[in-house]
DNA sequence: ATTGTTATGTTATAACATTACAATTATATT
DNA sequence: AATATAATTGTAATGTTATAACATAACAAT
């Protein structure tokens, strides 16, 4: 049984590791999720998410757009952001706003709200789970309705740190 | 004595309220804080600021050269780009990743991780004032040095909730 | 066979942002 | 005051990110 890296995302993404345990962590997360939701997981979506979860970092639209040519896709804007619409709707994708990049999500399945920790050096992201309670929240103090949140933290990971100067 | 509107910005972009009194407090403490601070506030600087305290919704750098132009002044994109690069490296100003939009900072001179509660519906946005202090957080228990965070909550103001359907 | 639906393909363009360099203005120093 | 220096502003061109608009393909359901 594959260890779920979901409780500590974070050492995936920052330390050395056996990717290939992720990418298979994810591929089956992935594929448990579609199956149980009825997800068109097409050819195209299907290559787009295994692209992304190639590595921790996030990639930006045109850079997925380069890999899907190379590889032989069509790679007309529209295509990747289509398909980025749909996986991110979905809750298969989330988009990094600080970075204009897209990642994927180490928590399919999950309800919850994500939440990114980037390290401004190796370019890593590591998904947080987010807690929907926001219950002594300001905003909710104050009457607002809380329908989503982003939360991006930068910084320097563990690994990067103990490289040398920042 | 104008009452220090920092406590509760949030009351203040939701409701109705008369703005004047909004304006003259940003720009009592954009003044003190530039006076402290020895900033430059040439009149472009002063006009873009200006234009940002006007209402409490965030404008994009386009926008804001469409006003700059209409009042006279030069309105290449470098001119708005640089005025806001200067503004957010002082911290008068902050961006909103999600909106690709510039607000004038609610807390001008404290020290903050800015937070931001957005309405979808009537686009205002109030900033809370973060805490530095992230010492229970996940990732300084793994060892992440955090330098900054972006944080944008997203739903419906109580204004906007009570008018009607959402 | 026709219609409906979902997904994909393509062109053009909108929206957002930066580079590079020139001109001007402010400030400090002689 | 004259000069050097740095900071700011002006402008053209370009780069990057994202969407609009329209056309087609693939497949299922009448």
């Amino acid at each position: 049984m594959i260890k779920n890296l979901s409780t500590n995302n974070i050492m995936s993404s920052f330390q050395k590791h056996d990717h290939n345990i992720c990418s298979e962590h994810y591929k089956l997360s992935i594929d448990k999720y579609c199956h149980e939701n009825n997800l068109q997981l097409t050819p195209l979506r299907q290559k787009v998410l295994e692209i992304l979860i190639r590595d921790h970092k996030p990639l930006g639209a045109y850079e997925i757009l380069d890999i899907l040519s190379k590889e032989g896709f069509s790679s007309s804007p529209p295509i990747a952001y289509r398909v980025l619409d749909f996986l991110i709707e979905k809750g298969l994708v989330h988009k990094i706003q600080g970075l204009n990049s897209f990642i994927a999500c180490a928590y399919a399945g999950c309800d919850h709200i994500p939440a990114f920790v980037i390290c401004r050096k190796c370019d890593n992201v590591a998904e947080i789970k987010g807690q929907k309670n926001f219950s002594k929240a300001p905003p909710v103090a104050l009457d607002f309705k809380i329908e989503n949140a982003m939360i991006e933290i930068l910084g320097i990971c563990s690994t990067c740190s103990n490289e040398g100067v920042a």
